[in-house]
RNA sequence: UAAGCAAGCCGUCUUAUCGCUGCGUAUGCAAAUACGGAGAGGAAAGUCCGGGCAGCACAGAGCACCGUACUUCCUAACGGGAAGGGAUGAUUUUGGUGACGAAAUCAUUACAGACAGGGCCACAGAAAAUAUACCGUCCUUGCUUCGGCAGGGAUAAGGGUGAAAAGGUGGGGUAAGAGCCCACCGCUCGGCUGGCGACAGCAGAGGCAGGGUAAACCUUACGGGCUGAAAGGCCAAAUAGGUUCCGCCACCUUCGGGUAAAGGGCGGCUCGUCCUUAUGCGGAAUGGGUAGGCUGAUGGAUCCAGCGCGUGAGUGCUGGGCUAGAUAAAUGAUAAGAGUUUCCUGCAAAGGAAAAACAGAACCCGGCUUACAGGCUUGCUUAUUUU
RNA sequence: GCUCGGUUCGUCUAGGGGUUAGGACGCGUCCCUUUCACGGACGAAACACGGGUUCGAUUCCCGUACCGAGUA
C-alpha cells in the first residue's frame, strides 16, 4: 500500500467506535505539545491509522468555533499524514486541542508536523 | 436630497488545486473507482409555547394538580396572530364659576370576578374598614384669679398623617355641621335602542348602598392522560448461558446397594484415606439478545407565480418547481482576483492599509424571545433645494 | 438532544411583600498578654441583570446572562 501521496481522509481513517475510543483513553500513552495533546495506541488490525479530533466545549462555547477548529486540524492531518506512512506499526490517535484561542492555519500546520515527527521517532 | 420610524427583502462573489457527505449513471462478486449534479440559517440559537409522529395507559364521571383569562375571528393547534372594545397616560383644541366634560392625534395595556368566602394592608396617623373623635367647631353644666379649666353632649365641614381617610363642585340649611335638602358631575340599578359580541347611546329610578390587594389564597369559565426519536420497528457477529435432538457409562443386584475403573486432594513415593463421575462431556439445530448495522429520516399544515374572496390575520382555485440529510456527526482548507464599507495620501485620476456581523441543521413543522457589520425596496413624518 | 434546579458580604449560608437583610469562618482597628495564640469590644463588606404587578419587590410574574444536576 503506497499512500505517500494520498491526501484523502476517508471514513475508515476516522475513529468512531465507542469501544475503541474507551480502550484508547484507558490504555493509550500521550504526548503533550502545545496546543495539542496526542493520545495514541498501536493496533494490529488491517485498518489504517485512525484519528479522532476533540475540541472542548468548556473552552469554546459556540459550535461555530468548535467546528472551525476541528476542520482546520483535519486539514492539517490530511496534508501531513504521509509522515506516519513510513512507520511500522499502525496507530489509533486522538488529537485534543487544549488552547483557548482560535488558531491560524500555518501555525497549526507547523505544530502538527512537529508532534507527528515525535510520534514517528518513538 | 438628508434624518427618524414602521414593514418587507438580502446578508459577499469568481477561478484554480487538494478534500468531505448523500444522490444518479457506468464498471465491479464486493470493497471501491470514474463521470455528472446537489450540499446550513434568518435566526439553524434559547428550548418559552403549540402541533404532527411514535410507544404505553384508557367505560364514563368527579376530585386533585398544572395552564390560560376583554370580545369576535384566523389556524392542525397555540400562551401566537388579525380586527375591534374598554381603561390609563401625553399633546392640542374646546365648553363650564367649579367639580369636570367633549373632540382629534399618539403611546401603553397579563384587561374575568373584591356583593362567594375568609386573609393581609408595615411606618405614620384619632381612626386602615361595622369609624370608640387627636387638634378643631358648636351647645350646655359647674368652678373661676375672667386668661381659662373640668364634666356631659352634638359634629366627619376644616387641620395634620398616609400609597389610600369613607363620593365631588356650587348653593340652601343649621347652634355648629352633615346627601340633611336642591342643581350639576360621578356612581349604582333595572329598561329600551344599536351591535354577532366586548360595549356604546338614550331616557328613567335611587341620596349613594361601604378603600386596596386575585403576577397572595380563592371563585368562575375553558383547556390539559403520561413519555419523547437516546421514542418505536427490523436484521444480527464473537463469547457465555437457555431449549431441543443425537452420541458417549464395566459388572452384579432381592433396585436398598455393592464391587471395580477414571480423574483430583492430602503425601517425597507406595500403601492408605477423602471427594467427583449423566444436574456430566462432545456435536448439531434453534429462540431471546449484546457489539454493530438498517429503518424511523426528509415530498411537506412545502415553495413560487397568477386570479378570486376577506378591512385583516388568512383562505380557495389553476399552473409550475423539488430545495441538506450528517450520525464521535459532512457542507472545508490554501492561493489569487473582484465587489462593499471605513481611514490615509492626492485638485482629480488613482494608490496604500484595515474591516466584513450574529452565528452551524441533528425527526419535522407553526409561532414567540434573544443576537446581528452592512446594504436594498416601499410607506409615513420632519427639514432643505429646484420647478 | 431532552428535562429539572439555582444565583444574597471575600467564602458557606438564613430570610419567601414593610427587616438597620441575620449568622459562622475570614478581614481591619482597639483591649487583654513581656510577645504570639486564645478570648473580648467595635467596624467594613452582599440581594446576577432588565422590565412589569403593587403604595412598597431580595421575596410575586416575564425575559436575559451565568452556574449546576439528571437522563444512554
Amino acid at each position: 500500500m503506497d499512500d505517500a501521496l494520498n491526501f484523502r481522509f476517508t471514513k475508515a481513517e476516522r475513529l468512531s467506535s465507542k469501544k475503541k475510543i474507551e480502550e484508547l483513553f484507558a490504555k493509550g500513552s500521550s504526548i503533550y505539545l502545545y496546543p495539542f495533546r496526542l493520545v495514541y495506541i498501536a493496533h494490529t488490525e488491517p485498518a489504517p491509522h485512525q484519528l479522532l479530533i476533540s475540541v472542548s466545549k468548556r473552552n469554546f462555547k459556540k459550535a461555530v468555533d468548535r467546528n472551525r477548529i476541528k476542520r482546520l486540524i483535519r486539514e492539517t492531518y490530511r496534508t501531513n499524514k504521509h509522515l506516519l506512512s513510513a512507520s511500522e506499526s499502525k496507530y489509533r490517535l486522538a488529537l485534543i486541542y487544549t488552547a483557548k484561542e482560535i488558531p491560524e492555519f500555518k501555525h497549526l500546520n507547523q505544530k502538527l508536523i512537529e508532534i507527528l515527527s515525535r510520534l514517528k521517532n518513538m
